[in-house]
DNA sequence: CTCATAGTTTGATAGGAGTCGAACTTACGG
DNA sequence: CCGTAAGTTCGACTCCTATCAAACTATGAG
């Protein structure tokens, strides 16, 4: 279907980050892909109202932020987050949206 | 000369955080504040090339985000970080800006 | 009192970001 | 092979934000 890129972490500057974690709708994204049973979750399982357009945006956005990866199974696409890779780059930060 | 209003840190939201994070200039404001001698610097003294307007604006903006308190002096208005108490809110997060 | 200095406020402007509908692409299922 | 489902891309629109110059306010210095 695509094939999506991961930045590598240390390309990451904490002001894409911060940009990135600086709106509500992906911040509920993370939490939702957090929550979720699986540790995935695809595009249309987002808690949002929000259009495919918007939320594949906002996808893109955490992509290149660096806080979620995507694979691509079927005709779904699921991301999870970068957990472990994300601490050490940036500590505390990822836990501190996830739990807000 | 004018009397400011710091809010309290409980109402201060995350989204509000992020957002005013959001900025290099105003990360560059708080560093400047960071690293200063007194720990207090006032608006003209900051290594950014921008406006008195601009620089004014940031401030308000970090001061309605809970990072920073203002005290007038004079003609001047020296802001020091709010350091302990936005620990306490959102631990690790100032930090993280400040060793950026 | 007068002037210079520090910040704020007020428009005004330009650029960016979030949003959507519609068209497109790819993959699975019957 | 055709239809459906999942995402992406594109173009357009709106709103927010960073920015500045200029006018204003308030304080301290001479």
């Amino acid at each position: 279907m695509k094939h999506y890129t991961h930045p590598d972490l240390s390309d990451v500057t904490l002001n894409t980050a911060m940009q990135a974690l600086a709106d509500p709708a992906r911040v509920a994204i993370l939490q939702a892909v957090d929550r979720s049973e699986s540790g995935e979750i695809a595009c249309n399982e987002i808690p949002l109202e929000l259009s495919k357009a918007t939320v594949s945006h906002h996808f893109e956005t955490l992509r290149a932020a660096g806080l979620i990866e995507t694979r691509v199974v079927g005709t779904k696409c699921l991301s999870s987050l970068r957990r472990k890779e994300y601490e050490e780059r940036f500590p505390g930060l990822l836990d501190l949206v996830l739990q807000a």
